[in-house]
DNA sequence: CTTATAGTATGATGATTATCATATAAACCT
DNA sequence: AGGTTTATATGATAATCATCATACTATAAG
């Protein structure tokens, strides 16, 4: 073993971090592998020393991504009381802030419309990252004190999801405001009112 | 003039038609001028004679699909009365037959994480279509007595938006089921209080 | 200090693609 | 029919890109 012996594990995860800043903003297909490279001060011929491919590169950029997230709202909401948690939760998810900032929001909201597109391994890591996108929204709303937390987050995460995705397609900032203020409130009253069905 | 005098505009037609039915399907970046030209039966070199580029292309299918999609919704509610109307909408869109169709649904849930990387042309076509659908919607909500239609259409959108979206990432038919089925029911229940606010 | 080798660089290949210049063909008008 | 113009076809160009073969280089072990 030349070279120390985390040289090419520190690399790895230089690249991956690369690609968790592009991917959301250029989108998967947008994304090259010489740009990745040179984000990390290097060149293009040694990839594939790293990866098998680009697709398995982008599969393994969506799983850290998601994993940021949940850290970034673990962060976000800690030392909070959890009802208090879980209106953070939802009033950053549905916020301005969130709309204009792509590059580093939610996943979801960024990458849907390209899945499609993309291969299995891509597919199958953005699964596991709503996967756990939605337990852990059931998890906040368990520790708020709510009922039927299982079958009712995925309707919630639905409403916020729609509502940041269909924000970012108004070019009209006050009624894109609006869009969210409406939307906030009225995700929030539906998690109040247990009367479901 | 030879040719027939709406020879072009014919060809114009049929080029928008294949470029409707791949649009959604393929993604802007992923449908190639050349199979524009090859599903009207003509080849790649005369398309720029009909547009000016793939971009002007594209923001024209785009409308026509939203226009398209509009026609669609009216023929699948018309005859009903207003509240009946309104509830097959909502039934309809938020349903696994739209979830497993992309090609030929909502355009705003097939392309919404293309905008970003599309053409302005592009993305003002797709804040038009999406302004129509709200106002459609708005105007379905009034017929059905409802109150404050304006201000809350954008949110309901939304909701049915994020439901289809995030149905479409899951891969356990059952679960995406389940939650089309509760995304359905608090949306409803959601037009029905009028408790805005 | 040398050498073996893991990690990185250089450069090539082949595929795809938007765009455009030029050639050909269609069909209306006289 | 013939000529003219409009629509379409052929073929070229240049760019981008994933992938890979091969060459180089840095460095830990001896």
């Amino acid at each position: 073993m030349r070279y120390s012996e985390n040289h090419k594990a520190q690399t790895h995860s230089r690249l991956l971090k690369a690609g968790v800043a592009a991917l959301r903003a250029k989108g998967p297909d947008g994304l090259s592998v010489a740009e990745v490279m040179k984000a990390a001060g290097l060149t293009h011929g040694g990839f594939y020393a790293h990866f098998k491919s680009k697709d398995a590169f982008l599969a393994e950029t969506l799983t850290e991504t998601f994993a940021g997230m949940g850290r970034l709202w673990q962060r976000r909401t800690e030392g909070l009381d959890p009802r208090a948690a879980l209106d953070a939760y939802v009033d950053q998810y549905v916020s301005p802030l969130h709309r204009d900032h792509r590059a580093t929001g939610c996943p979801v909201v960024a990458l849907s419309s390209d899945l499609p597109r993309q291969s299995p391994a891509f597919r199958r890591a953005f699964d596991a990252g709503v996967g756990q996108m939605t337990a852990a929204l059931a998890a906040r709303m368990d520790r708020a004190g709510l009922q039927d937390t299982e079958a009712r987050a995925p309707g919630v995460l639905a409403a916020m999801v729609g509502a940041v995705t269909l924000a970012r397609t108004l070019s009209d900032t006050t009624r894109s405001d609006a869009l969210l203020d409406a939307a906030r409130t009225s995700i929030k009253s539906t998690l109040l009112a247990p009367t479901h069905r």
